[in-house]
DNA sequence: TCCTTTATTGAGAATCAATCTCACTTTATT
DNA sequence: AATAAAGTGAGATTGATTCTCAATAAAGGA
């Protein structure tokens, strides 16, 4: 049994929960996506595999799968919600270009103990690290300033 | 003339724009306020003075301001995005409780260096600082205790 | 296996922040 | 005042997300 089907049953069993059919679906093509995604990839992604899973589970399954510490809800874009697995992953910082589009990806080694102090020092629980720069990509600024 | 009227003249005009009345109320309501406001404060804050305007101007105008670099939109809460001015003051990190709502804001002194010098590397031009972390506040953490 | 209970699901309706449309109004310029 | 261009407001529209509720599925006991 993969790890994450444990934690994700152990999250579940705690709470008086059942790991259903939909849910293991869900959290099978969750860690099969190796990017950001939205409800909207996941449910093409499921569709595309014949595991048709309804939008309004997917929905209802996503939080847990945040509270169980699997994924994580990490940005928002184009008025959409994006998720990513987060078992086994470092935290990162986001960069995202507003114009293309572009998300990039840059460590946070150098960071995150500073931020742990802070957070230990006044006892936040950290659940989501939404750590983003928004603005222009080099190669969008060059535009820019092209077509000036 | 206020600093924040000169800038937004100034970045108006280079667009060939003009610092219309809405325009003129908006920015100073965005001015008098000096917390995280979403579009509802910002419309209840203006009628409150007297001094109307659209929604719509406003979901305008916004834009217009973050691009100036007059104000950010730095959190996303209760599936509503807040802005706050950011003219003369630091950037800083968002701790958001997921329960309470309750946002604390830490100095970002000792991270910003990093930020920037990862910024530069890869010739990233930085609009919005989104640095958020969400979970659970000391408070919010012991009630879940004593109510398991 | 059948039965009962409780959790879960799917389809579609509802919600609501944000965007869009377009006729009307301001503003700047001559 | 006349003109042209920019800007505004009211209300319609969009679309992601949430909600409702009748139908199913899962678990455990008889
Ligand atoms: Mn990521
Ligand atoms: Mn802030
Ligand atoms: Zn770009
Ligand atoms: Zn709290």
């Amino acid at each position: 049994m993969k790890e994450y089907e444990r934690l994700f049953t152990e999250y579940l069993e705690a709470k008086g929960q059942r790991l259903t059919q939909p849910r293991r679906l869900i959290l099978e093509a969750v860690f099969s996506l190796h990017d950001h995604f939205d409800v909207e990839q996941l449910y093409d992604r499921l569709r595309i595999h014949n595991e048709e899973v309804s939008r309004a589970t997917i929905y209802r399954t996503l939080p847990l799968l945040v509270e169980s510490g699997l994924i994580q809800h990490s940005l928002r874009q184009a008025d959409r919600d994006f998720y990513e697995h987060i078992l086994g992953h470092p935290q990162h910082l986001h960069w995202i270009c507003r114009k293309c589009g572009t998300v990039v990806e840059t460590s946070l080694e150098m960071v995150l103990p500073h931020i742990n102090k802070v957070a230990s020092q006044q006892r936040f629980q950290i659940e989501d690290y939404q750590l983003n720069l928004r603005g222009l990509c080099w190669k969008c600024a060059d535009n820019e300033n092209e077509n000036q």
